[in-house]
DNA sequence: TCTGGGGTCCTAGGACCC
DNA sequence: TCTGGGGTCCTAGGACCC
């Protein structure tokens, strides 16, 4: 291997051949499963994993876990039935949260240029930072070094030239180590890769690539662009064609977490047991509209296009969509819309495993409020919702409810309501 | 008891306007 | 009268990511 792969010692000198590597990427190792064990030391060594139990999926697993095959987004049942011994743990959200943003804090006090990716990855544009850091491998080290210590989880990174390269050093850096790719040995660590391992390629683009013929990233590299987009669409192809030279124009923006508007905001939830009762379904509308609707306050947002989903038995899905006239944020018109999309499905009897609502075309609520004005709709209902909100938040998320939402045996996917 | 829940982006067709 | 095109919005679906 021509790039260099450092794990563990940590106060090795940085390389010299990370010159032109202004990209960091750094990736938390099974971070929902390693924050679940970091205060339990006797799961250490032990095939953890953690899930949602009913119908859920894994979310994470331990090294441990993984020798026997269990990988994330795998159902929990087949999880089970490869590591029966398994340890399984509920995520607590609350917790990973205030990880998290600690992990995303450390970044920043290297560089102001951060992208969070997600709870547990981000890039770092390290160009500005190399006055105070001797190189971008220093920065990555260091930065493995603090999390280690502040946080007691490992993480590994991955230096590169661009968004991508970086990313798929850290992949290959796992666990607990750094990879540096040096623009001189681009070609040479990307080409002897799958076509699955370029980011953007999931399972069904990797499996059109394949009936092309196309199985390494030096394959790709060497088709002509216009093949690819004759089979993958103009933009796609492309793109595919760019990432297999490591060409790539994707800039790092930096992010501060729930600071720039969202473009969407939905919730979705499967049903414990498949359901064809109508009445069911439009009280699970109500209460995610409900959710929705909240969190779209809460962000200070209100939206014109509202979306439903439905999922069937067979996993076959379906969406229905509606722009409205104005902007809201407001449950009775989100849920008004949601429930005439679903009933004008006209569903006779289908199972349907679950449901989901979700608002687009986001706007700051102000300047959709002001909107709205225009149009002279009446106030009512955004007064009341916002007193709804105070009264949550001052009592808890059950203190106010829809009506229908009260009836016991609505809990959605076999839980008991809480208390 | 296979397959969660939160998102983003792209494509493609039709309506409508210029 | 016929023909052509571009741009934008809306809707539906699909792929992908973590």
């Amino acid at each position: 291997m021509s790039w260099s792969r450092r794990s563990r010692p940590r106060s090795e000198t940085a390389a010299a051949d990370d010159a032109g590597c202004t990209v960091v990427h750094v990736d938390m190792d099974a971070f929902y499963a390693s924050v679940a064990i970091r205060d339990r030391p006797e799961l250490r060594d032990a095939p953890v994993i953690v899930g949602g139990g009913h119908r859920g999926v894994v979310l994470s697993a331990t090294y441990a876990a993984r020798v026997y095959g269990v990988r994330s987004a795998m159902s929990m049942t087949r999880a089970r039935r490869l590591c029966p011994q398994a340890v399984v743990i509920a995520p607590d959200f609350a917790c990973l949260s205030a990880v998290s943003a600690a992990v995303m804090e450390t970044f920043r006090s290297v560089t102001p240029i951060v992208e969070p990716l997600s709870m547990d990855e981000a890039f770092l544009d390290v160009s500005g930072s190399l006055r105070r850091f001797s190189s971008p491998t220093a920065i990555g080290e260091h930065l493995r070094a603090r999390i280690a210590d502040e946080q007691r989880i490992t993480c590994s990174v991955g230096v590169a030239s661009t968004p991508q390269l970086a990313k798929m050093a850290s992949r290959q850096a796992k666990p607990d180590g750094l990879v540096v790719v040096p623009v001189t040995e681009v070609t040479a660590f990307l080409h002897p890769q799958g076509v699955e391992e370029l980011w953007g390629v999931g399972e069904k683009t990797a499996a059109a690539l394949h009936r092309l013929g196309l199985r390494t990233i030096a394959d790709v590299a060497h088709t002509p662009v216009e093949v690819l987009q004759r089979a993958m669409g103009p933009r796609v192809g492309a793109r595919l064609h760019a990432l297999a030279w490591g060409d790539d124009d994707r800039r790092i923006v930096a992010k501060r977490g729930a600071d720039e508007p969202e473009h969407s905001i939905g919730a979705d939830e499967t049903f414990g047991r498949d359901t064809d009762d109508p009445d069911v379904v439009l009280r699970e509308l109500l209460r995610l509209s409900t959710k929705v609707a909240a969190r779209m306050r809460a962000a200070h947002v209100s939206g014109r296009t509202i979306t439903v989903r439905v999922r069937f038995s067979d996993f076959t899905t379906l969406t229905r969509s509606r722009t409205l006239g104005n902007f809201t944020a407001v449950t009775p018109e989100i849920y008004a819309t949601a429930a005439d999309l679903f009933t004008g499905l006209g569903l006779q009897r289908a199972r349907i495993r679950l449901v989901g609502v979700r608002v687009e075309g986001l706007r700051d609520a102000v300047v959709a409020t002001r909107q709205l004005r225009l149009d002279e709709r009446p106030f009512g209902w955004e007064d009341a919702e916002r007193a709804v909100d105070r009264a949550v938040h001052r009592f808890g998320r059950y203190a106010v409810r829809p009506a229908t939402l009260l009836e016991p045996s609505v809990a959605p996917s076999g839980q008991s309501q809480a208390p």
